[in-house]
RNA sequence: GGUUCCAUCGUCUAGGGGUUAGGACGGGAGAUUCUCAGUCUCUAAACAGGGGUUCGAUUCCCCUUGGAACUACCA
């Protein structure tokens, strides 16, 4: 039997963490077997729903290069994948439920419900939500209901007695008594939307899901829903609860304990593989040993026994680690074109400047985490003013030396550049100018340095002369010069 | 409060009746280097506790403890 699979998100919020490991671990599995891997957006909660959470996903999953088989835009043989557009087939079910006796019509008020809800809180009753004050009302009380105008709800008669149990493949069997589950919950508002409950059954069977893939705060209503696939006679899914992902703290990963949502990790620039990578790693593994997976290979090597049972901790200086390593494996020009966007939006560069910021690049590669941290390295390019002496005259040395180095290093570096020499061969210049004028080489790289970026910390000197221009650089270089002779005449 | 689930270094994890309990991030030390990074080498760090089963349990079973999730006309 051919493997299908969803995610079913509901658009009430940006994509985050947990949902797209949910995602990631669906499609693995779905791709892996050569099965389906179906999007579905739950959006029956019309309070809450929002087109920008429908674009977010979208665009998430794009980013993260996770195609869907069946789904909004794409279509496919069970359509409609949005389940508002399918409000008609919960109406019918739900009526179809109420006909059989397997559930009721239910007229109370939000009103009656909160303080039922508050009481049973203060008494810490065992049994908490609803009373069943509506399931045995007569069709004369009901139409007297209807006469006021009340639109009910209609909610599934859950046996008082005996339990239910469900399989799951990674947790095994998972009973629950049945005066336990969630008494008599709500499967269609008040707004003929339904809840996610029954829209989620009637889904997944009606679009031959075999697996149900999804995190483990769900667990409590898999009994709830296996008495729904029952009350209609369908087929039980193969049910896989996954791991929760949880901040530093051991809660659900939420928004208090840093960025969850992709798109923020997207903009402080985090890579897509990176991020895929990571996520991927979090609850499962494949070996213990080896840690890089492309999408590609995930695609291939996923397997549902390799998943882990506990709980895990979302760790955001890992994520980082994996960052810097994809940015390392990144050629020059794919960086440069990456980065290019940070520095236009900080106003550091010009869009048509590639060929600066693509000799620039291998001086900052193994120096950034985040694509965003080019821009404080870079920062140099805005012209800071007239450096300090005291910034230019490296430890050790005193202003006259200083000078002297710094105006053998312009001599130097103008005739390497204009000989056209690259990074490696100026850098050897300096060094044989090191040797020759007696000092380290902190004396002759440290003063270039600060006479160029005005900064004592900064990317190598060449790298940021590329960046900066040749004319620029000297403009700068001979600035210093100037500071460090007025320096000295002072004294 | 009730129900359910979970338990190997600080974190992610491998392993599984007999192992020096392995790897990675992070930490510490050293090397390299023009600053900062990076890189390389070395290193500290774990089977929650108690009972069983067994020749032998970190591994299997039970209990305790700890943690988490759920408990809506939200998903």
């Amino acid at each position: 039997m051919e493997v299908r699979v969803r995610y079913a998100p509901s658009p009430t919020g940006l994509q985050h963490i947990g949902g797209v490991r949910t995602a990631l671990f669906n499609y693995f599995f779905a791709k892996s077997n050569g099965g389906k891997f179906i999007l579905r957006v739950e959006d029956t909660d019309r309070e809450r729903y929002s087109d920008e959470s429908l674009q977010d996903l979208y665009d998430t999953l794009d980013w993260l290069g996770i195609k869907w088989d069946e789904g909004p835009v794409v279509g496919g043989p069970c359509g409609p994948y949005i389940q508002s557009e399918r409000f008609s087939i919960y109406q019918e079910y739900a009526k179809k439920l109420v006909e059989m006796g397997k559930a009721y019509y239910c007229y109370c008020s939000a009103e009656r419900l909160e303080a039922l809800r508050q009481k049973q809180i203060e008494e810490k009753s065992p049994v908490q939500g609803y009373d069943g004050h509506c399931r045995n009302l007569t069709a004369e009380q009901r139409a007297e209901l209807e006469a006021q105008g009340i639109k009910p709800v209609i909610r599934l008669k859950v046996p008082r007695e005996g339990s239910t149990t469900f399989h799951d493949v990674l947790m095994g069997d998972i009973t629950r008594d049945n005066k336990d589950i969630s008494p008599d919950p709500v499967l269609l508002k008040s707004d003929g939307f339904p809840t996610y409950h029954l829209a989620n059954v009637i889904d997944d069977h009606m679009m031959g899901i075999t697996h149900i893939m999804r995190a483990q705060e769900w667990i409590p209503s898999g009994p709830l829903h296996v008495l729904l696939y029952q009350a209609f006679g369908w087929e039980i899914p193969t049910y896989c609860h996954l791991p929760m992902v949880m901040g530093n703290d051991g809660h659900k990963l939420s928004k208090r304990h840093g960025s969850t949502s992709v798109r923020d990790f997207r903009k402080k620039g985090y890579l897509p593989e990176a991020l895929l990578n990571y996520v991927s790693l979090v609850g499962w593994s494949y070996d213990g040993e080896k840690e890089f997976f492309s999408r590609e290979e995930l695609e291939k090597c996923f397997s549902l026994e390799k998943i882990n049972k506990a709980p895990g901790v979302f760790d955001y200086q890992k994520l980082d680690w994996f960052n810097a390593q994809y940015i390392r494996r990144k050629s020059d020009s794919e960086l440069a074109d990456l980065l290019m966007p940070y520095l236009v939006e900080a106003g550091l560069l010009e869009e048509g400047a590639k060929d600066r910021l693509l000799a620039f690049v291998p001086g900052i590669k193994d120096r950034i985490t985040l694509l965003s941290d080019v821009v404080p390295m870079a920062s140099f390019v805005k012209d800071s003013g007239e450096p300090e002496a005291s910034l230019l005259i490296p430890k050790k040395m005193d202003a006259t030396g200083t000078l002297d180095a710094l105006k053998h290093v312009y001599d130097t570096v103008k005739v390497g550049l204009e000989a056209g020499k690259n990074d490696e061969e100026l850098q050897q210049d300096l060094m044989d100018l090191a040797t020759k004028l007696g000092i380290k080489n902190a004396g002759v790289f440290n003063p270039l340095r600060t006479a160029v970026t005005g900064m004592a910390v900064s990317p190598p000197p060449f790298s940021c002369i590329r960046l900066l221009g040749k004319e620029e650089s000297y403009r700068r270089i001979e600035r210093a010069i100037s500071v460090l002779e007025k320096e000295i005449e002072n004294v």
